[in-house]
DNA sequence: CCAATTCATACCAAATTACTATGTTATCTC
DNA sequence: GAGATAACATAGTAATTTGGTATGAATTGG
């Protein structure tokens, strides 16, 4: 549930693609050499985000990635879960914590972290790529 | 501004304080034990906890903790700021972060990640340990 | 065929996390 | 005032995570 480094990493790399193309792939060297980014390890995020259809690529050369859907419909909610498998699951320590709460009192402290983690990602999900890429408009 | 063991550890025990206690200090055996925590760990986290207000201690023989203010008055986010002092800076990655985000782009994610955490803290701020330990109550 | 590119895997150093170990200091009780 | 009880302090440590690098294979356009 962070906000790490690769989760902006990911952010800037997949702003760049979308403000770089124009209906053309970009490849991950133009990505990268524009912002300055860690070449094979964005590679990887990027795998990620293509398994989970954020993003797509076209092999070869004059090849390179397209966003795969529109930025209205990728959050960053999306981005966090492409990136981490078990980005729910890691937000209130580990998987079986359940029954770990559950020594000494009646348990009630799943059903709170549970509540948190909820509202959190609700939230994060309502902040678009749009809107981000948006907000480096007005900067201009 | 993930809630991990550490945050979970340290919301049992204060509320395994605030129910055993009856003005009377609570000692940290006393707490760990009831709830089956690692009591050197704990120890710190309460040092911690301390530096903040969030709780006072009593020295020597019949000692031991007492929460600082009502239950009303400390929430969840007061407790992970105490446990970790970096907590707000650490949240989007690094504290000189601002000037990484700067290359490519005119700089617009810094504001971004900060409207973000401020977000998700004023949120962690109305949970308060009231709240808390009245949902444990409810499960009894 | 060749160059450009994505895809895949394995490794690695540094930081973080969740502790344990080993004490020292302060205070109450007797 | 002696001894027990508790908080306080610091250093070390094993396991995990993070943010990469290294090396190379697979795919496609010209």
């Amino acid at each position: 549930m962070q906000i790490t480094t690769k989760t902006g990493y990911a952010v800037r790399a997949l702003s760049e693609l979308v403000l770089s193309s124009n209906g053309k792939p970009v490849s991950m060297s133009e990505i990268c050499q524009k912002q300055n980014l860690p070449i094979k390890y964005i590679e990887q995020l990027f795998r990620k985000l293509k398994k989970r259809g954020i993003v797509k690529s076209i092999h070869g050369s004059r090849g390179g990635y397209l966003l795969n859907k529109p930025i209205s419909e990728v959050s960053l909610k999306d981005i966090m879960h492409a990136l981490d498998d078990s980005f729910s699951n890691k937000f209130c320590y580990g998987t079986n914590a359940h029954s770990e709460y559950c020594t000494g009192f009646p348990c009630g402290f799943y059903e709170l972290w549970d509540d948190i983690k909820n509202f959190i990602e609700d939230y994060l999900d309502t902040i678009k790529l749009e809107q981000i890429i948006s907000r480096l408009q007005e900067k201009k």
